[in-house]
DNA sequence: TTTACTCTGCAACTTAGTCGCATTTAATAC
DNA sequence: GTATTAAATGCGACTAAGTTGCAGAGTAAA
């Protein structure tokens, strides 16, 4: 899927950095937070949150919070959950879960715990 | 259940502020971040997050950042998982929800989303 | 190319949570 | 009860992720 399909009737323009950030979202395979992107965007943090903020209310982005008070960021492409280990911080995707409320709408499923090799280690 | 069966054979002094803090999280049906809690109590805001990391350090307390940029508070007495808000922020428990992942060690599941008030008025 | 609007960088700001240090308090020993 | 000691507390200064205001630059449509 290209960028420009995923903004396709979207209230956004395509500037060069918000192609790189897209780009950068869709090509990683689990959450990232400002901090791991930085290096790879020309793109100011205040410039950098509030295209975040646009992605998230054009409803093509995903944010949460994780343990370490940053917020990370991924595509809606294909809805699953993610893993933050309480210990080292790590951010994985977890497939194969599936939660329904009645009445509510779900954007994320958070589970916070020990990864295998923090459990290991403790 | 009594604060003092809480806290047997935890390496925790107990203070009088302790015992107030732990009385009012036990009374909750939800998590509690400081900003809730701050005016029933008459403990110092370092104390406070001095003492939560205390608990947590004793396993008796479960820690998770919701999508307000503020940390929630909740004793570990029935393990459950929770529901956030993305657009009021309310903190709600939720019952009959399980999840297992092998290798891995589950403290808290955090589903976000919208609640049945906010999907109606959007 | 002109116009209208949005995007961007910069610098100052906000705020939940943390840290250092001097003092007080709880638990144990005497 | 009193002394001892290690942990708990309050205060104020600090940290850092994220936000805001503003002036200038870039984008898209006429």
């Amino acid at each position: 899927m290209k960028i420009e399909e995923l903004i396709r009737d979207k209230n956004i323009k395509l500037t060069t950095a918000r192609v790189k950030l897209l780009e950068i979202l869709k090509a990683a395979d689990k959450p990232l937070c400002y901090e791991e992107i930085k290096n790879d965007i020309s793109m100011d943090k205040a410039t950098f949150y509030r295209n975040i903020s646009k992605f998230e209310e054009e409803d093509i982005l995903n944010a949460f919070e994780s343990n370490d008070k940053k917020r990370y960021f991924e595509l809606k492409l294909t809805p699953h959950a993610h893993f933050v280990c309480v210990q080292c911080n790590k951010v994985e995707c977890v497939k194969n879960i599936d939660i329904a409320l009645v009445n509510y709408e779900i954007n994320n499923i958070i589970i916070n715990g020990k990864c295998p090799s923090c459990v290991e280690a403790s």
